[in-house]
DNA sequence: GTCTATACATAGATAGAC
DNA sequence: GTCTATCTATGTATAGAC
């Protein structure tokens, strides 16, 4: 379904910034020439400066349509959910859902940290990142200190052992008619809720299985 | 203890092999000049040349030093045991040696996909990364077929999660007096253990806690 | 084996015609 | 709003002196 290949024409502006990010998530933002951009958008890459003041500046607008929709489903899984099990899936599902709606912005988060660290006009990015961090420690903690999941590894911990693998489906996921989206999803938040449960939770989902 | 810090002097080569490897790690292939390098490790950029072909000879020897040593040590966890489980974790433990051996290999293997793959000249990384793959899926799909492992999520995607998770713990795991190298391989053999664990092993984990 | 100097290609970005 | 043309900086790599 991914939202990326949207059904209206694009607009000039648009067309850019999609072909933009398919090269920037595939070569990297320094292996990116704007002359490969213009010649992906059809126009030559003096005329990109018409539109943008910069490659960063069309990097920006990648980047934050990501960020601000990661964030936004993040949003409204806290306030629908008060129970620690629900928010985790909740946040497994948003987590998939914006990468499945933005496969280029999250590879290229995840590729160019070092770029988005030491370059000033990406403080954005650097705020959502920290931000991404909070409600996964928050939501983990939570979850330990009612004993759904195991305290014996630290929630950090956890939390870079599932985004790391969990961001990075979008490297190799392709959904097929027998493998959805959903599927994948399922597997996801099983996988990683089995990982992190308590022995009380483990017990619990023994008798379940039974 | 970081093997990567080796205590003798270093030969010119073994210097600019060092210095390199931290500034590909951190900026990326494309991101790295070879200026910078030469700037690194004490000499001028043209000089580089009298020991190295090219930037891409240099990028060689840091990551095949680091898949030959990866490869090697798999090679002793398969001869030496024949128990699935004793297995994963003599994988896991293998893998986070290897990743403290080289990080900055690990990094640059990690961000530089698109790169090893359609650079002619590193068929190697390409064989090398197959070949971890077909480690792993075996060993996991044993350990499924034994019953050790859940048979509900295909073991490919077991291996990529965990995968992921694994190497990236290099981006984050600095080894503190609290928490060192040793805690964060344990705790990450018990944590995919758990997630990857059958009912059945559930069972005896849970047995094993009382 | 490193330096000086430089060749040659390509990078991001700009000016002005159309 | 795109093109032609080009500026300037920087990229990899080389040649030859020391």
């Amino acid at each position: 379904m991914s939202a990326a290949a949207s059904q209206q024409p694009l607009g000039r502006r648009e067309l850019i910034v999609e072909r933009a990010a398919e090269l920037l998530a595939r070569k990297g933002i320094a292996g990116t020439t704007v002359r490969e951009i213009g010649d992906a958008a059809g126009i030559l890459s003096g005329s990109l400066y018409h539109q943008f003041d910069s490659k960063d500046a069309i990097i920006d607008v990648v980047m934050s349509a990501y960020l601000e929709d990661l964030l936004e489903r993040y949003r409204v899984v806290l306030e629908q959910t008060d129970d620690v099990t629900a928010t985790f899936h909740g946040l497994v599902l948003a987590s998939l859902r914006a990468i499945d709606a933005h496969p280029q912005a999250t590879l290229i988060y995840q590729h160019e940290v070092h770029y988005f660290r030491v370059t000033p006009r990406y403080r954005y990015v650097r705020v959502a990142g920290e931000r991404v961090r909070e409600v996964w420690i928050g939501a983990l903690e939570a979850a330990v200190s009612e004993g759904v999941f195991r305290g014996d590894i630290p929630a950090r911990h956890l939390y870079l052992l599932l985004r790391d693998g969990l961001w990075l489906t979008v490297r190799w996921f392709r959904p097929t008619a027998a493998y959805a989206f959903d599927e994948l999803a399922a597997d996801c938040s099983r996988l990683y809720y089995q990982a992190f449960a308590s022995t009380r939770t483990l017990r619990a989902l023994l008798d379940q299985s039974n």
